[in-house]
DNA sequence: AAGTTATGTTATAAAATCTAACATTGCGCG
DNA sequence: CGCGCAATGTTAGATTTTATAACATAACTT
């Protein structure tokens, strides 16, 4: 599959087609940038060049709004979503230890308990971080 | 499968986007428009958008420019290729007749054995048709 | 040698995109 | 209520990309 990632990957389409694929206007899709919730590549002319996984993301980016979640959220789950991805990486490298299988299942079982994680901070979009 | 057809034939590549990716230049990706090889959208700009089915194509079109096919012969590949795909959608309609699949049997044997497919008509680029 | 094919090159016009600035709308809050 | 901020709209002017069309050319065919 490393194949279809690269493609995924790809900066191949201007702003005007992720408009009518998102149903976004250049202006929101300039913004995002401007908030780093996108970063897609430019061309010689500096024109931006956007991913199949940036259509993705702006996809994932207007839900969010839509459910009422702000800038300042997103960016947090983002944040939050890499450092999963990151320790998930990790984890794929070396073999688990007793000790971590312990931890991940405490996490796991905490979690569908309806406890709070303790490794999930608490947020609230309107209040100050 | 019914969607991934749909996202490869969805026209959102800019004429740029296909240089790069194909290594052609606008001019050659332009003639085997004119020469009716590619026949990509255009937008309400009238600007040329390329499904990566047309990416797909060109790249077909240099392996058969680079093997010394001419285009009345890439012309003509595509014209048989597009009949076969139409008799086997309709193969796919109806049960075949055991009389359909001795036939069908029979061109199989005669292409493989090396002899002329009766059903493939001869054809030579530097002739004229 | 002349014609044809595939491609290069150039000029001119139109469309798409860029940046930057200012405008507007809706919402939370003292 | 009215302020302030967040998200988006709008506009202007510059730059890049693409379109069409015409003429040029190199390599083949005949």
């Amino acid at each position: 599959m490393k194949e279809k990632e690269l493609r995924r990957s790809l900066a191949v389409l201007p702003i005007g087609t992720v408009m009518k694929l998102t149903d976004l206007t250049a202006r929101q899709i300039r913004y995002y940038e401007e908030q780093e919730l996108i970063m897609p590549q430019r061309n010689d002319g500096n024109r931006r060049m956007y991913s199949l996984n940036d259509i993705d993301k702006l996809f994932e980016i207007k839900d969010y709004l839509d459910e009422g979640v702000n800038m300042v959220g997103i960016k947090e789950i983002y944040i939050e979503k890499e450092v999963r991805a990151k320790r998930q990486r990790e984890l794929l490298k070396k073999p688990l230890s007793d000790n971590d299988v312990r931890r991940i299942f405490q996490n796991e079982f905490l979690s569908v308990s309806g406890l709070k994680n303790p490794d999930e901070p608490s947020f609230n979009a309107n209040k100050p971080l």
